[in-house]
RNA sequence: UCCGACUUAGCUCAGCCGGUUAGAGCAUCUGACUGUUAAUCAGAGGGUCCACAGUUCAAGUCUGUGAGUCGGAGCCA
């Protein structure tokens, strides 16, 4: 990477280096030796290169500070850049100086297995080592892809408000606050409304920010605080919503498999599958979805009065679970959206289908591989009486959507938008097991340290 | 909120049908070693068996209650 900020050498860069004398600063990745010779593998955030010192070659002094190092202690290492094959990495330094800043003791988290509960206590820590650290930089490769694409397609970034006077869809658990003499304030979980908003100031906008939601989830793929970016497109119809969602969703994977492949190879990931991950994706409508279920013996699991449970067709009308979504999705090597679900199991803003008014025209995108849903998004209602009627229906306060009403009084437009989760995301591309191992502190029900 | 699992050394785990002084590997410390990749070899230290109550001659082991953690469902990104 480019950077006017060399005034060190970083170990991603060394193979420009090759030959010269330079110095490292970083922390003990490893140690190994055989007696007169110590090898020490050095991470500096870049990357790890494995530095060689050989006692008869060096000042008693420094080939046994070297000798002193412990796993993380914080040293700066000169040496002379070597090609060597032997060495992680193809390069190696041997060692001429080592100047320690500190040495670390008794660091928790050791080159041996450890179990996730141990490891999720010491997160600060677990950052550092090869597998976290390959996750975090492809979290950050997909927000930077997320960002370039809307930038460089007409959209303009509006920040939505985090605190918010009210449940923004009605329906899911929100965490509360004090807020003044106001009254109640909310953790936002979703920024959409807003954007609708700016969107009708700025024609194409999208919203990146954290999202809460305190829902008592205990899954792989639920955390409590979330980032999630949200387009919002003026004059956009559910086609040209499903368009965007597909254009994105490939531009960001394909950016990870040119910027990210040492990072994936680290993680093992299969790299054919995301090469797969090309327009244009898979399209059914819920109905279509409905009937390859029940053409398939896709059965639906019900609770009887009694407390047994039966099985039975899956019936038009009711939302799917995540057992329906992973048999459709078994069939598919490329994400699939599905589109057109029933109104009633929607959130009320998005629009009917004029076509068909018991249907929204709403779509979900799913991933293949498991990963499930990634994407949530519709046209949003834009008849000032149609939206108002959904309120009243729903018992929602009137007021406190006065504003959002106000976007149908006032030159409404057609418009459509999606949220597209960054974390399922990143989890899908890393192949990582669990929604927890894709964000940096990641907060669940049962844990907010560290 | 519902269903299920787990808790023994710093870490990962074993521990039979209830039976003597609680086991291994790794980590740590000491020593040997010129190419290690989770090095190897020799030695040393390291335990409130999650907590409380109960059954029993005897409980890490059986029973009950509680706590903590994990997984799944629902909700959704």
């Amino acid at each position: 990477m480019a950077s006017k900020y060399t005034s060190y050498i970083t170990i991603e860069r060394l193979g420009s280096v090759v030959g010269q004398e330079v110095t490292l600063h970083g922390w003990v990745y490893d140690t190994t030796g055989k007696g007169k010779l110590q090898f020490v593998k050095l991470r500096d955030g870049s990357g790890v290169c494995q530095c060689v010192a050989f006692k008869p070659n060096l000042d008693e002094e420094v080939f046994e500070q070297i000798r002193s190092l412990t796993q993380e202690s914080s040293v700066s290492i000169t040496g002379t850049v070597r090609e060597e094959p032997r060495a992680p990495g193809g390069y190696e330094l041997d060692v001429t100086g080592v100047k320690i800043y500190q040495i670390a003791a008794d660091y928790p988290i050791t080159p041996k297995e450890h179990g996730t509960e141990f490891l999720m206590e010491h997160r600060h820590l677990w950052l550092r080592s090869a597998r976290q650290h390959a996750i975090m930089r492809i979290r950050s490769a997909v927000a930077k892809a997320i960002r370039d694409f809307f930038d460089g397609n007409g959209f303009r970034l509006q920040d939505s408000p985090i605190l918010t006077p009210n449940a923004c869809e009605g329906t899911s658990t929100l965490f509360e606050t004090e807020y003044f003499e106001l009254g109640k304030a909310y953790l936002s979980q979703s920024g959409q409304l807003y954007a609708e908003a700016t969107a009708m100031a700025l024609g194409r906008v999208y919203t990146f920010g954290p999202t809460f939601r305190a829902e008592k989830s205990k899954t792989r793929r639920h955390l409590t605080e979330f980032w999630m970016v949200e387009p919002e497109m003026a004059y956009f119809d559910l086609n040209d919503d499903m368009d965007l969602a597909e254009d994105l969703v490939e531009y960001i994977v394909q950016y990870c498999l040119k910027t990210c492949q040492p990072e994936l190879a680290t993680l093992g990931r299969d790299i054919s599958k995301l090469e797969k991950v090309r327009r244009p994706f898979h399209r059914m409508s819920y109905s279509e979805a409905v009937e390859w279920l029940n053409k398939n013996n896709v059965k639906l699991n019900k609770k009887n009065d009694d407390g047994t449970e039966s099985q039975i067709d899956f019936p038009w009308g009711e939302d799917f679970g995540a057992p329906q979504e992973e048999a459709i999705m078994e069939q598919f090597d490329k994400p699939c959206i599905i589109h057109r679900y029933p109104a009633e199991v929607k959130a009320f803003y998005m629009k009917r289908d004029p076509e068909n008014p018991k249907v929204a025209l709403a779509m979900d995108m799913l991933a293949p591989e498991g990963a499930g849903e990634i994407i949530g998004g519709s046209q949003r209602e834009d008849s000032y009486d149609a939206l108002l009627e959904r309120i009243l229906h729903e018992n929602l306060p009137q007021e406190a959507f006065q504003w959002y009403l106000d976007l149908r009084k006032f030159g409404s437009v057609p418009h459509s938008g999606f949220g597209l989760g960054l974390e399922r995301t990143v989890k899908w591309i890393s192949g990582a097991e669990h929604i927890r191992e894709v964000i940096p502190f990641p907060r669940m029900i049962y844990r907010i340290v560290p």
